[in-house]
DNA sequence: TGACTTTAGTTTGATAACAAAGTATAATTT
DNA sequence: AAATTATACTTTGTTATCAAACTAAAGTCA
């Protein structure tokens, strides 16, 4: 088998690593208990003040939304995030950051983030960064 | 935010995409209820006839050895594998293919990995898919 | 030899994740 | 306007997954 061929094991396993990674460091500061998905939700949160409904998250954490309702219940019994029926529709349930939520906001950017992106890039200059940024992307579209 | 700083993400899509893919052949060609792991444990036995135990299993397929204790279960009531006391080492397990097992080897190495090799790669000529492998596998070992 | 430690594997309990079915509301069609 | 269809979300049931505790067999060492 060419080396090449085995381009989908080394995609999962640098996602499992990064995804352990991710959880010790929510452990180490005080997130416990939260996974990965948790924190690409409360990401998505940060960069919407004004909220965003359980589909908005389904899609873009690329969830199944009945997954998000369990994520998105585990982060309100947190006191992270609170639920808010829409005004305009009322099937609809706008997640909105409490303080709470926001107050970790630089732990998870400035410190988990980076710490993974440091760890992913160490050793990679910036040409190489773009051209596998590139490579990835074109082969996501190719699904 | 870089785009470079998305890497993680991409490769969660990647692989999230990839194991839909996995899925969806593997209930078109008969395996229905085998999942990616199951298909990544008969590609290790196919190149070990003479059995591997649990532990290596868990090892190359970077799984925990409960996980795997539970995918062995359903591969062997499947009648795909069998489990053998090793006579060396009583605490040991051998894990072997069937012939039931061995006759999945043409669709999942030829049918299935093939296919998904040749989505993943579409529009990639060779000189790319080696700077990817390359890239990804440096990115591996950092972690 | 007998007590400790390590190793191989399973069991148990918990949870993220999905799919399918269910509920309720909104939009559309006739 | 009533019936139908579509949408937003939750509930239910199943499973892969992990971690921690457990069992049993080697290995070690004193």
């Amino acid at each position: 088998m060419k080396n090449t061929n085995k381009i989908i094991s080394i995609v999962a396993k640098i996602h499992s690593k990064a995804n352990q990674l991710i959880i010790k460091e929510l452990k180490d500061n005080n997130l416990k208990g939260l996974v990965p998905s948790h924190g690409d939700i409360l990401i998505k949160l940060y960069d919407n003040v004004n909220g965003l409904n359980m589909k908005e998250i389904s899609v873009s954490i690329n969830k199944d939304k009945s997954t998000v309702t369990s994520l998105v219940n585990k982060l309100e019994k947190l006191e992270l995030v609170k639920r808010v029926k829409s005004a305009i529709d009322s099937r609809s349930t706008l997640i909105k950051l409490t303080t709470k939520g926001l107050d970790t906001k630089h732990i998870v950017l400035n410190v988990i983030s980076k710490k993974l992106l440091t760890q992913a890039y160490l050793n990679f200059n910036n040409h190489e960064k773009e051209t596998l940024f590139k490579l990835l992307e074109k082969m996501q579209q190719n699904f």
